[in-house]
RNA sequence: GCCGACAUAGCUCAGCGGUAGAGCAGCUGUUUCGUAAACAGCAGGUCCUCGGUUCAAAUCCGAGUGUCGGCUCCA
């Protein structure tokens, strides 16, 4: 079972996952009213993101009279600002607003400090009707009264007719703004409790320069010419439909992703000595009552009655593991025992949360469990980082691992989660690679180390995980081994999987590659163009020499459509080689190699077939990444 | 789940009360061609679904479904 995998550990990764169009944009830190009153304006650029939305702000006030604030911080990229509207807001809204900044920035009003009493600053968001200022300060009047300190004094910066609570800093004056675009309204619960009402969150970026802004604006679009649903779409990898809304329908180049990188970690598993298992999806509720998902996951859970008994849809692999593993009565000789699975998983997760690949409601996993003696953790943990590390230099991804600790609610021995703790810092620090801590964020039975990659666009993705299972599995399944004194003792448990959810990573790996895969991992490895349709014969045997070499995935376009026209069409499947045929090349025996991306003047080779299709299949065993 | 937007041919989109359109893709024919689009013809639609308003609905209204942008959730 991993907990926190697939979906859940994208699911951590949430707010920094960014939308389909690159937008990045972080939620607030949520919590205390002085969190509320932070801006987020730290660096420079910050705190003319943080005056911008000030502008803003003035500018919805203007338009909306009754319009109460909440916050608006300066995130990456930009800003945004939260307000309660008497009515949604449109497109044509928006420009109003954008039109009336520019007025504000235009007066170069200066931004005026001003400190207040508590009661006077209260009193003015009072009258003002601003309720959810006047929260926000009396939340912070009943921290100081916990705490016994005195009373803070109240800041309000002022530009023009526009008066906001706020911590500054901001920029000198509205003039010093730079160039700014308005880009969406979303919803946005107060305070994120979506038990509070919905604002409405306007997002905006702005920029010291109008190059910058181009620039920003640019990468935008570029990132949407990247997006997996879209490249999924045009290279015809798979689709989504309302039959079944949150799982993907693979098309055959799809699935050939899928198997490659199947294939590709099996290799990987066989060689560590893992043993592949595969456990039923259809799973009675008494399972998911023993490992406590009835309890805590039932929601999440696709639920089937039948004859009296009620199933589920199996949501994790792991409490199944555990019974394999009871089969046997288990000697401390037998382990490490590690098992593999590709699960195929299904969560009921909430409607508005799916997207594409990234969040879906089924999705397979490379799951493992690894139950271990003790003495075995560190070197098994330094092993799966091993994994991890070969694994994503296939793709040119560089794993970044966050190691999280014991949460405040947790179960078990303390003693044993800073063992386990201590383990797993002395197995990253061995593996040599970069790793941040952040506290507290273990699962609730188990510390781990979550891998997140960054795409290129940089954006972090979560993927991977590794979990030190001391309680759960072990504890709840009551699994034991025979210890050399004859004793039944408690294996640990690890959690883990290489690529997380396979339909996620192969969201990430088109976003990543733009949608052109390396040669060994690309669904179509080489289009055979014979020039006219005598050449076609010489171009069926030419694909078939490849596929005898190892590339597995040639067509031959024998199409009667121009050879101009079949280069088009393979350049815009992104197709890694295309080999030409003509008089010469048939006469020859050879092929005219062009490389997917290659210009009018980049020089083009003309090989032999024999050393076209060794090369080629060199490049794939060696998994080059081009 | 919540807020908002969107849903027309396989794809990208136009049409926004008065007989459903374009480009690309597809099919057929002609063409056999040297590095990013040969030419011509044909075919293709419950305008997401259901209900309402109207003489008349793709178009206006309501509900549902799905998708998108966010928020929330996320063992």
């Amino acid at each position: 079972m991993i907990l926190g995998s697939a979906n859940d550990m994208a699911d951590d990764t949430q707010a920094q996952a960014p939308a389909a169009d690159d937008e990045v944009l972080e939620a607030p830190v949520r919590g205390s009213a002085d969190e509320l009153l932070d801006a987020g304006a730290q660096a420079p650029i910050d705190a003319m993101r943080h005056s911008t939305a000030h502008v803003m702000a003035e500018a919805v006030l203007a338009l909306f009279p009754d319009a109460r604030l909440g916050i608006g911080p300066a995130v990456e990229n930009g800003f945004y600002y939260d307000f309660d509207l008497p009515r949604p807001l449109t497109p044509d809204d928006l420009a109003a607003i954008e039109a009336r900044m520019a007025e504000s920035v235009r007066a170069d009003h200066p931004f005026v400090r001003r400190e207040v009493g508590f009661d006077a600053g209260r009193a003015t968001e009072a009258e003002a009707g601003q309720a959810f200022k006047v929260e926000i300060l009396d939340d912070l009047a009943r921290k100081a009264a916990d705490t016994g300190e005195p009373m803070p004094p109240v800041t309000f910066y002022e530009h023009g007719p526009f008066r906001d609570l706020c911590k500054g800093p901001h920029v000198a004056s509205t003039g010093k703004i730079g160039p700014f675009r308005l880009l969406s309204v979303a919803g946005a619960y107060w305070r994120g409790d979506e038990k509070r009402p919905m604002l409405q969150r306007i997002y905006g970026t702005v920029w010291e320069t109008q190059e910058q802004l181009d620039q920003y604006l640019w990468r935008r679009e570029e990132a949407k010419k990247r997006d997996h649903r879209r490249l999924g779409r045009e290279l015809d990898l798979f689709s989504f439909h309302d039959v079944s809304p949150g799982s993907a329908f693979w098309h055959p180049k799809g699935q050939r992703l899928w198997r490659t990188l199947e294939t590709a970690i099996r290799e990987v598993q066989d060689r560590r000595e893992y043993t592949e298992v595969s456990t039923p999806m259809v799973v009675s509720q008494r399972l998911w009552e023993a490992s406590g998902h009835w309890a805590l996951y039932k929601e999440n859970m696709f639920l089937i009655e039948s004859e009296g008994q009620t199933f589920s849809l199996k949501p994790m692999n792991c409490p199944e593991s555990t019974i394999i593993y009871k089969t046997h009565l288990r000697s401390y000789r037998d382990l490490p025992l590690r098992l593999s699975e590709f699960g195929r998983l299904h969560r009921n997760e909430r409607s508005g949360t799916l997207s594409g690949l990234t969040r879906v409601r089924q999705f397979i996993q490379d799951d493992g469990h690894i139950y271990v003696r003790p003495d075995q953790l560190a070197d098994e943990i330094a092993a799966l980082l091993g994994e991890v590390d070969e694994v994503y230099g296939w793709f040119g991804l560089r794993p970044e691992l966050k190691f999280g600790t014991k949460p405040d609610k947790a179960l078990g021995d303390p003693a044993l989660w800073d063992r386990a703790e201590a383990l797993i810092r002395e197995a990253l620090d061995r593996a040599g690679l970069p790793w941040t801590l952040k506290p507290k964020d273990g699962a609730f039975y188990a510390p781990k180390i979550d891998i997140h990659i960054e795409d290129a666009l940089g954006r972090s993705w979560q993927t991977a995980t590794i979990q030190v299972d001391l309680t759960m599995l072990p504890e709840r399944f009551d699994l034991t081994y025979i210890d050399e004194a004859g004793q039944a003792v408690r294996p640990m448990a690890i959690h883990r999987a290489i690529y997380g959810s396979l339909e996620r990573f192969i969201g990430i790996l088109v976003e990543h590659f733009g949608g052109a895969f390396p040669l060994w991992l690309a669904p179509v490895q080489a289009v055979v163009i014979p020039i006219a349709d005598r050449h076609a014969p010489a171009a069926r045997e030419l694909a078939a020499e490849l596929r005898a070499a190892g590339v597995r995935f040639v067509e031959v376009d024998d199409s009667d459509s121009r050879m101009q026209n079949k280069i088009r069409l393979a350049q815009g499947q992104k197709v890694p080689y295309m080999l030409i045929l003509g008089d010469r090349e048939v006469e020859a025996r050879s092929a005219a190699v062009r490389k997917r991306g290659a210009g009018k003047n980049d020089p083009q080779e003309v090989l032999p077939w024999s050393e076209l299709a060794w090369r080629l299949g060199e490049e794939i065993r060696e998994k080059r990444l081009g």
